[in-house]
DNA sequence: TGTTACTTTGTAATCATTACATATTAGCGG
DNA sequence: CCGCTAATATGTAATGATTACAAAGTAACA
């Protein structure tokens, strides 16, 4: 039979919002706004389990922290390879799907061994445009 | 005669000494990093002062605020367009000179004014590699 | 159903960074 | 060279995100 190739983790109700709620998000939500929507439908919850669970689930590759933010770290529950466009402006963050070549040869990789890639674009969403474009 | 683009600040001792640190400094340092390295040769400086001109340089587009070590900003005087190589363990940070094509076509861009790209690698560095071979 | 290791919670601590009030000074005009 | 003023430096306090910790609770296994 095919192995069940996610490993398991002890389920427990808040697990289960702050799972139900990242599934297929594309928001890159901080650990605020995971811990702001989840508390609607689970109003006990409390901070540190939400922390508590991104490190969990970071540890087991089931989320990816994102360091694109300057202000906070985002999460992204998809943990498949993809890279990311952030407004400057209002943080928000969007996934771009491209596939890249960005191999880098030996003898620009310093030694190090490379394993994992991401690239990031900065720019200006479509609202924060018009704003600026409004204020000239 | 030829315009001088570097916008002029006012020059004080402190940030002299800050400047000179960074000049072609690619270490990548933290604000503390710069904090105490400048320090040995200008005790009094303080940490406010060395936050204070980091982001009067980086108004000035004189230095790039790195967001790739989760722990703390990083700084780079050079402000030309490079990537970088960061060591997951250890976090040291080195420069890729590559020029990877990262053109992203408008139906991808989903609305957004693209102005900055950057290309963040995760591995091993040589030293972290050897230390975790020597511990199997 | 009992046990136990893993989780949750609340609070306190930590760490990086920023805010602010006061003292100092670079750089300009005279 | 001198004096003025806006810009800067300093120290301390505040902030905000994240982590540490101890005590209480619970999922999941036998």
């Amino acid at each position: 039979m095919p192995e069940d190739n996610v490993k398991k983790i002890k389920m427990t109700p808040q697990r289960a919002a702050i799972l139900k709620y990242l599934e297929g998000n594309t928001s890159h939500p901080s650990a605020e706004a995971i811990f702001d929507a989840v508390r609607k439908q689970y109003p006990m919850i409390s901070f540190t389990t939400v922390y508590n669970t991104l490190q969990t689930l970071k540890d087991l590759d089931r989320v990816w922290e994102l360091n694109i933010d300057d202000e906070r770290k985002r999460y992204d529950p998809n943990v498949m390879l993809h890279h990311h466009l952030i407004c400057m402006e209002c943080k928000k963050i969007v996934d771009i799907h491209m596939d890249f070549q960005l191999d880098v040869p030996d003898e620009k990789a310093q030694g190090y061994m490379i394993s994992g890639r991401h690239v990031e674009f900065y720019g200006l969403c479509p609202k924060c445009r018009n704003k600026k474009k409004n204020n000239d």
